[in-house]
DNA sequence: TAACAAAGTGTCATAAAGTGTCACAAAACT
DNA sequence: AGTTTTGTGACACTTTATGACACTTTGTTA
């Protein structure tokens, strides 16, 4: 399980340190991809073995089975991380997730995540634990 | 597995090159053909033979299929990358896509697509990311 | 059918991007 | 306080992309 919040910065050609708490759990390979809220999603293998056999199950005639794929797959690639456990994250994926300089890598459960430091912050503050207690219970969750 | 995104332009001839990263599994020989939302598709030998046993199967008798398989054959073609991986894509093809000189090329899976850049930023941003998780639920996947 | 034009192909040279690793700094742990 | 681990900048090296140009093949026209 991931969890945590790291502050790091890109070095001068973009590549971004993976925090050492979870380089053993990610493995030696693991992937990166587009998340759902400008942010980056880290799996491990096997985590993402089980993402990727679930994309290949949706039909291709279908149009938002191409977004998803076309969304998840371009946007994700395999890292391996070099000997100091640094990763290069590709442009489209830096901007995308509005990364300049200073990254925030979070663990969350099952997978790491990515943000922008400035993103993280705008989004943790903006988080109001009470709404989100109130939305859960809406939709029937008991948590 | 194909993923990421590449940026290229076509040198004068209409060449392009086919990304290092997807060369080697696409093999020596490989297949090119429309796509459905007007782009290319990149098969290796392997999967192009897949692709064509499916389009085989369809029933006849059916009016789209008959269409599907039509679209998808009458605009392959075999290719063979140079030694720089450059790859010529005929003006049939090219107009197809709309291509012109900028393409992206982007993994999906077991295909690789080749895109012109402008239709391309334009499909991925119009992905509203809200919309994509909700028929994720929908669908059954978790991310 | 010879001459030419157009299209396609191969390869070089250079520029740009990506990768590996050293060495030091900062932080964490005894 | 000393030792170990982790993070960062710097830089050398490798790989990849692309314009340029020459050569080959194909097709067209006189």
């Amino acid at each position: 399980m991931f969890s945590g919040e790291y502050e790091h910065s890109l070095d001068t050609k973009g590549r971004v340190i993976m925090p050492s708490k979870f380089r053993e759990s990610l493995g030696e390979v693991f992937y990166v991809t587009k998340g759902l809220d400008h942010n980056l999603l880290v799996f491990s293998q096997e985590e993402w073995n089980v993402f990727y056999d679930k994309l290949n199950t949706l039909p291709m005639a279908n149009k938002s089975a191409r977004g998803f794929s076309r969304l998840f797959l371009s946007g994700a690639i395999e890292c391996e991380a070099n000997s100091q456990g640094r990763v290069l994250i590709p442009a489209n994926l830096r901007s995308y997730a509005e990364i300049e300089k200073d990254v925030t890598i979070i663990g969350n459960g099952n997978k790491v995540e990515i943000w922008s430091t400035e993103n993280w912050n705008k989004y943790i503050d903006a988080l109001d634990p009470e709404m989100v207690a109130e939305s859960l219970c809406e939709i029937g969750i008991n948590i």
